[in-house]
DNA sequence: GCGACAG
DNA sequence: ATCTTGTCGC
């Protein structure tokens, strides 16, 4: 078990969360030594947020990377340290992400995040930024382009098409299901965009999303619910 | 200056 | 992300 700490001094503002990514970007590897596609552990993390009631519920999903099936979960609850700024999102999600990442007993494998890795405009996107954090392999799987650019893939699933900032292929449009609108993916660290897309496929054997993100998000939302969402539709006064 | 913009 | 009814389809 190990604890993956939070830096002392968490940014508080913009000006140096980017300062941050400035300082933290060079160490990013896509030297693709994680796990190759298929073995060992695939580990899904998301996130849920209440921000009315200023909480966020933060789910890992530890999946065999053959069978997927769920190996170990882990959760936390804490407080908003961020709020949402398009190209800052890690600054929000992080520290309750490495919270669960700390309560795991089993060995990661390949953290797959929900968003982007180096397809950012700084290119230290969330994956990338949790990798440099925890040393671990990890790679996005979005559900949008962002700010970036692509043609669409053909239609059969495992059909792909480059994701652009201008002429730079920083991730990939992957077909996971045939005729869906396809997944954005990205390396984040210790992960090539090759591998990258490899484990999306793995994951999707019959859903558009990879089967550990859709884990970790139904497991993030419950915990959100148990930690601050009383039934919703309570009438004013009633017990409980 | 204005719009767009992972979750 | 989150707010939300019904609806089409396997």
């Amino acid at each position: 078990m190990i604890d993956y700490r939070l830096p002392e001094a968490w940014p508080t503002d913009d000006e140096t969360a980017l300062a941050v990514q400035d300082e933290l970007r060079p160490r990013v590897l896509l030297d693709g030594s994680g796990p190759p596609p298929g073995t060992g552990h695939v580990t899904g993390v998301d996130v849920a947020y209440d921000d009315e009631r200023d909480v966020v519920a933060a789910a890992v999903v530890v999946l065999d990377a053959a069978t997927l099936d769920v190996v170990e979960e882990a959760t936390a609850v804490g407080a908003v340290a961020f709020p949402y700024v398009p190209g800052l999102l890690a600054f929000r999600e992080i520290p309750t992400v490495l919270a669960a990442l700390s309560r795991l007993t089993a060995d990661p494998g390949v953290v797959v995040c929900d968003g982007y890795g180096v397809a950012h405009p700084r290119r230290f996107g969330l994956a990338s930024h949790l990798g440099v954090l925890t040393g671990l392999p990890t790679m996005g799987v979005a559900k949008n382009p962002f700010t970036f650019t692509h043609e669409a893939p053909a239609a059969p699933r495992g059909s792909a098409s480059p994701l652009l900032d201008g002429a730079e292929e920083v991730g990939r449009a992957l077909r996971t299901r045939e005729g869906v609108k396809p997944v954005f993916v990205s390396a984040g660290h210790r992960v090539t965009l090759d591998q990258a897309c490899a484990h999306t496929l793995c994951l999707t054997p019959r859903y558009r999303l990879p089967e550990s993100t859709r884990r970790a998000d139904a497991l993030c939302r419950s915990a959100l619910r148990a930690a601050a969402g009383r039934s919703p539709s309570r009438p004013p006064g009633a017990a409980g």
